[in-house]
DNA sequence: TCCTAGCTTGGACTTTGTCTAAGTCAACAC
DNA sequence: GTGTTGACTTAGACAAAGTCCAAGCTAGGA
């Protein structure tokens, strides 16, 4: 994770031990913690630290186009260290359980002109659902 | 929107004036209103109906298919009547106003084999984002 | 070592949604 | 038309997720 620590130190970030904690927080692969989540793993490193600073950080590394917001379900956000390698997701309807996927093709270029209705397409994200194999 | 009111009377549904009227407040193309939205222009038309009727209601005609539930940004869910239609959704980055669409193709054909770890997959959610001509 | 802009904190506040107990009424039977 | 009953509605309390603010703290440059 120091990447992510040295990326955001040369974007001018004053690195305190708090948004260090987050972001080690986030490492890992297929990652997708609500805020909350994040808040409850900081308050283990570092017992004194802020939900409005959890808050803070998870909204300054989206800024920053480090971490990806996600919302799968109209409840909390969930967010995504995995920001620099495009997917798309696939969620467990029993469990809810979150994985990264890699679909073929570009879903963008599927939207014909006359359904465009005058927009500048930006991008598209795609949330699949299903059963995992402990649910089913 | 005398055929969705039937067809939630088929269903045994007592119809009662609140549910009348959140039915005819979600008539329409490129609908997606807000439970909020939705309990404002209620209240236009009969004003004593509460919150949690307008909730109540929405949550059943979801259950039952009636009507779509669309998390776009993790704030407030918004409800789309067009559930008998198959499409996905076009979204302004600038005003947030959404449209209706109809890619091309299959999204959950694009998914290959070895990217479902076991999952079934039962569909695909796609939002696309872009800027609408007045926002440009 | 000192300074200061930027960061953090706790708590109040807002938004969105859920729950409950008590009262009301649509639809059926007669 | 009237009575009955269980489904429906209501107001308000509550909960979850997130934002905002004033006051204090501190990382990093001078």
């Amino acid at each position: 994770m120091s990447d992510l620590l040295d990326r955001l130190r040369g974007r001018g970030w004053r690195l305190t031990s708090q948004r260090r904690v987050v972001a080690e927080v986030l490492d890992g692969e297929h990652v997708h913690l609500t805020a909350d989540e994040v808040h409850a793993r900081a308050v283990d490193r570092l017992p004194e630290i802020s939900r409005a600073t959890v808050y803070n950080t998870l909204g300054e590394m989206v800024t920053l186009g480090e971490v990806l917001e996600v919302s799968t379900d109209g409840r909390a956000k969930r967010y995504d260290p995995n920001a620099h390698h495009a997917h798309q997701h696939l969620i467990c309807s029993g469990c809810g359980a979150i994985r990264d996927v890699h679909p073929q093709g570009d879903p963008v270029a599927a939207l014909p002109a006359n359904e465009r209705f005058g927009f500048v397409i930006s991008g598209a994200e795609i949330t699949y659902r299903g059963l995992c194999p402990n649910c089913r």
